[in-house]
RNA sequence: GCGUCGGUGGCAGAGUGGUCAAAUGCAAUUGGCUGUAAACCAAUCGGUCUUGUACCUACGGGGGUUCAAAUCCCUCCCGGCGCA
């Protein structure tokens, strides 16, 4: 399934490929998020168009809506969106914090003072919402209740695998706990026991469910083969406690392996590290919801084989725009006026095309085109970043690109 | 011309003697966004500085009443409506 080609000298780093049904992914990779089925904004043209390799959809938020039977009853995830390349579902752990302690809470994966800072002004606000978490994690699973419309449910890990059978992609991943970056030690040593015995029985369902229940050997992907189980290792910013999930994780039979939780802005090399030191090297390594520019280099240098993010389509929606000399907010008052291109020497559909005034102007009059044409540059500049990474490693200039880039990206 | 209602910050629109540099919305300006409750959220939004329960300038113009006026009175200007 996965074929290692190249690898980084002394380092975990390496060029590969990974073999699903829908399609070859060639990793290092950037997987595109499109939380429910679809990439907020683009069709699959746009998407495929834009160079994306893969798609991940939430497990979680599909079961909400349209619910799994209706994307099982479409042919699977593939189909029902229409989106020819692999397919990957994200469990709905990351719900168990965002809709959790993450909620209204203005924390992110990183733990850093701003984010503590943040918090703790959001939550004296007078206009703060009533902070009510939409979670309640229990050993069998975790009870979530609806953000459309309050209702109640529970996941547990053979719940959101039989989900994700039934979404049918081609990756899909055990169900965790992203526990919050601000739980302390002894929190996020049970969370990450709790994900071990998760990953355990996760494993177990997906193996056995079809067996017992229908005669089928395996659950299918939308084309007829078999789904790709990832576990997902887990251990916050702890180093002890991410070296004995890699090694608990690893030492069962996943297919590939999800990194998952939150790091320390300067910890993310040094976990990797650690966490790829021991995971089993010839499978597949996902970096879960990860994907500025300088944490994609951190990443491939260290084992990373592919990426999700939502931050190119999310900031994209908001005006900000990733170029080679950092991020820029075209709705700011300097582009009205300014009719250069975003980067003129980006290859992609908004820039061969458009100005920075034009894209100014449908931010300020809130046009939906706006959104599309930002989301296809900032796709593009991450995506052909991540391929850019990965013909460095072939043509062994890896370093070059990484300090050529980043010192013109944080100048 | 007479009558009548009204003229408030970039715009719309509250406020009708002190708690008003003036609600709210929009616009504007600036931040933020990392497995998407996210076409979102937050801050600022008359000026000055020693950034303060500080000073100055301000609710069409001018004048007045009052300890105190966006708020009351007079007058002028402008606008809507009605009648000639």
């Amino acid at each position: 399934m996965f074929k290692i080609e190249k690898k980084l000298k002394n380092k975990f780093g390496r060029v590969g490929e990974f073999i699903t049904p829908n399609g070859i992914i060639k990793t290092p990779a950037f997987i595109v998020v499109g939380t429910k089925a679809t990439v907020k904004s683009l069709s699959p043209e746009q998407v495929n168009n834009l160079g994306a390799q893969a798609v991940l959809g939430n497990t979680y938020h599909l079961y909400l809506q349209p619910g799994d039977d209706i994307i099982k009853k479409a042919g699977g995830l593939n189909k029902f969106m229409n989106w020819n390349g692999p397919t990957f579902t994200d469990s709905g752990g990351f719900q168990v914090f965002s809709l959790g302690e993450g909620f209204s809470s203005g924390e992110n994966k990183f733990k850093s003072q701003k984010n503590i800072l943040n918090r703790s002004l959001k939550i004296s606000s007078k206009i703060q919402n009533v902070h009510t978490k939409l979670v309640k994690i229990k050993e069998d699973g975790v009870e979530f209740r609806s953000y459309i419309d309050g209702s109640k449910h529970y996941f547990t890990p053979e719940k959101s695998i039989e989900i994700q059978n039934n979404i049918g992609a081609d990756i899909i991943f055990a169900f965790d706990e992203c526990s919050s970056p601000s739980a302390e030690y002894d929190y996020q040593k049970e969370a990450m026991e709790r994900t071990h015995r998760w990953a355990k029985r996760s494993l177990y369902y997906n193996n056995h469910h079809y067996l017992k229940n229908s005669g089928v050997q395996f659950p299918s992907s939308s084309n007829g083969n078999k789904q790709a189980l990832f576990g997902i290792v887990q251990g916050g910013k702890f180093g002890d406690l991410r070296k004995k999930s890699a090694k608990v994780i690893g030492g069962m039979d996943f297919d590939g392996f999800g990194i998952g939780g939150s790091f320390s802005k300067e910890g993310l090399d040094e976990t990797l590290r650690f966490v790829n030191g021991i995971l089993p090297e010839e499978k597949i390594k996902h970096l879960l919801g990860i994907g500025e520019p300088i944490d994609l280099f951190i990443g491939i240098e260290n084992g990373i084989d592919s990426f999700d993010c939502v931050s190119p389509t999310r900031i994209a929606r908001t005006g900000m725009l990733y170029t080679k000399h950092g991020r820029i907010n075209i709705i700011k008052a300097e582009y009205s006026r300014d009719f250069s291109k975003i980067e003129d020497d980006c290859e992609c559909y908004t820039c061969k095309n458009y100005t920075k005034a034009y894209l100014s102007h449908l931010f300020r009059a809130q046009e939906m085109f706006a959104s599309t044409l930002a989301s296809i540059h900032n796709l593009y500049f991450i995506v052909n970043l991540v391929k850019n990474i990965r013909q460095s490693i072939l043509d062994k200039n890896f370093y070059e690109l990484k300090e050529k880039f980043l010192k013109k990206y944080y100048a």
